[in-house]
RNA sequence: GGCCUCGUCGUACAAUGGAUAGUAUAAGAGUUUCCGAAGCUCCAGAUACAGGUUCGAUUCCUGUCGAGGCUACCA
């Protein structure tokens, strides 16, 4: 049992001995004491001054009497403030709390809850690198998969790859067009990254035939659309569709390129998935699960061909699931996606990170999976806001767009640079060295994303590096000491190992005033 | 137009309906130094606006204003 549900029954059934009149835990409120007043605990008594016809002092005189008197090995003091109620909590109670816990690695921790939780996060496209809201993804879903895991549910992390539509094609295209045959091994750059550059290379070739186009005498519209690399590129997706080998090879050795990459950079921000999914795969059982909802009238064909759902009763509009030509849309592989998952766990709870752009996306999603016949009401669509740069979004086509490497980089030389200016680590090895600076600069990247409210827009200024300093040098420290020991293999100390691992998760707060209370026995 | 989300010190972010709205940075003053940088001390600075609910509202509700997103046979 926790201090705070510990607290909140002693109140209770105090306030049942002094006045006879039964309560609940949403009757009153306990919070931490703020730190310029004298006590641990806080029993808000507003809220129980009515019913009780009391006045704040009377009231909180006779609690505290109460609770002193009858758990002395609990409460040593009081005092009362207002309407609220100071509790200390005695030295023995910490003592006890400290011997119970000191050596349990798993601290706060619950037990095994036999629920299964899939939780989709990452979703890449396998035509360019990963950027800084893909970090944003990573580091939420990661997290929350551990927070998950660490409250007792049985975790599946799931990752769907984009890796089939008109933007892979692009790239294929331009290189097919340019590259000479070059690949990531002959020219020594990272597969994601290689690439990303053809697809760049696609959009700056797009521009110049349409002027040439327009120059010609062309309309602007009639030369996007006559451009003959994107001709190509829409002629290499419907040679794909048709399973032509030459491009279907082509297809699956730029991929492969392209997931090595992600894999450098997945291991180093520590994003790991127990299953990954594949559009390429998943978008057929979607047709096909369009095909049955048709057939039990969940879904409706209009006269061209293509098939619809009506979800005005939902007070959504009408919403396509299926082109006119047969072919699948965004949604049709989700929904097939949606079912594979549930057959293939059964889960209690999916979870899906995905920016917030896509909101109306989710609910209409599991509007469909309901009407599918699954069981929809765990389908949870954590949504998160865009990170943008000062100027705005950022966008690929104007070149704005921070890449994950690169600021990965970049935060590790600057964790390098402070950490050798302070010079503690003069007796590290250079392996110690690297892992350390991995460590820092990678701690504080996920802080400095993870601090802000999911659900808002956030803004990250690649001109001002980010602050190493105030909350997250507390946690820079507990990352030395950590890193040091474990490379050393030597045993860590509990305290070290709860605040460091999980300094991202909400920390338990006994355990920081005990730290506050006792740094000598920690430490 | 309709629907959804967000508006907090100059800036970036906090605050289960509770006490004097917190932290970091920048700014100002001081201190330290051969000079500079870093450091240390102090100071100032915000709930977009108007109503409502409540003993109590940054938090919940309504309206206004502002920002963003969605409203595609793109993904």
């Amino acid at each position: 049992m926790s201090l705070t549900t510990s607290i909140q029954s002693a109140v209770i059934k105090g306030l049942e001995v002094i006045y006879s009149k039964s309560f609940d835990g949403k009757d009153f409120q306990i919070n931490q004491t703020k730190p310029e007043f004298e006590g641990d605990y806080t029993v808000v008594l507003f809220g129980l001054l009515k019913p009780l016809k009391q006045s704040p002092d009377a009231l909180g005189k006779s609690l505290g009497d109460y609770l002193i008197q009858n758990h002395p090995d609990f409460f040593s003091d009081y005092n009362i403030i207002k309407g609220f109620l100071n509790l200390v909590i005695s030295d023995s109670y910490w003592n006890a709390v400290l011997k119970n816990n000191y050596s349990d690695t798993r601290y706060g921790r619950s037990p095994k809850k036999d629920k299964t939780i899939v939780v989709e996060y990452s979703s890449p496209n396998t035509n360019k690198p990963l950027h800084l809201g893909h970090l944003r993804n990573n580091f939420l879903g990661w997290s929350v998969s551990e927070i998950l895991k660490a409250d007792g549910y049985d975790v599946v992390k799931t990752c769907i790859a984009n890796d089939r539509g008109i933007h892979i094609c692009k790239s294929m295209v331009a290189w097919q067009k340019f590259a000479n045959g070059a690949t990531p091994e002959s020219t020594g750059i990272k597969g994601d990254h290689f690439v990303g550059d053809y697809y760049v290379l696609f959009g700056a070739e797009y521009k110049k035939e349409i002027s040439a186009l327009v120059a010609a005498g062309m309309n602007d519209e009639q030369a996007e659309m006559e451009a003959p690399i994107m001709r190509a590129a829409q002629q290499m997706l419907v040679d794909w569709e048709a399973g032509k080998p030459d491009v279907i090879a082509l297809w699956k050795k730029m991929n492969s390129w392209v997931y090595a990459g992600f894999d450098v950079t997945y291991r180093r921000i520590g994003s790991d998935f127990d299953a990954m999914y594949y559009e390429s795969d998943t978008y057929l059982l979607g047709k096909q699960l369009v095909e049955e909802g048709l057939q039990k009238g969940v879904f409706f064909k209009k006269e061209d061909g293509s098939v619809w759902i009506d979800l005005t009763a939902e007070g959504l509009d009408e919403k396509i699931v299926q082109r006119k030509d047969g072919t699948a849309v965004y949604i049709t592989q989700d929904i097939g996606l949606a079912v594979n998952k549930y057959e293939a766990y059964k889960y209690d709870s999916s979870i899906y990170v995905v920016g917030d752009e896509q909101n109306y996306h989710f609910k209409v999603l599991k509007l469909i999976c309901g009407k599918l016949g699954l069981p929809s009401e765990g389908i949870y669509h954590l949504s998160y806001g865009m990170v943008e740069l000062p100027t705005g979004r950022m966008k690929t086509r104007e070149g704005t767009v921070v890449d994950a490497d690169d600021i990965i980089d970049e935060m590790v030389r600057v964790a390098a640079q402070k950490t050798e200016e302070l010079g503690k680590v003069k007796d590290f090895t250079p392996e110690e060295l690297d892992a350390l600076y991995d460590t820092i600069g990678l701690g504080a990247l996920k802080f400095f994303i993870l601090r802000v409210d999911p659900k808002k827009r956030m803004v990250f200024n690649p001109e001002e590096s980010i602050d190493f300093h105030g909350f997250t040098a507390s946690f820079v420290q507990f990352s030395h000491a950590r890193a040091k020991a474990i490379l050393r293999n030597e045993d860590v100390d509990p305290a070290f190992e709860l605040l460091a691992d999980e300094a991202l998760l909400p920390l338990e707060k006994e355990l920081l005033i005990l730290l506050e209370r006792y740094p000598a026995t920690i430490q």
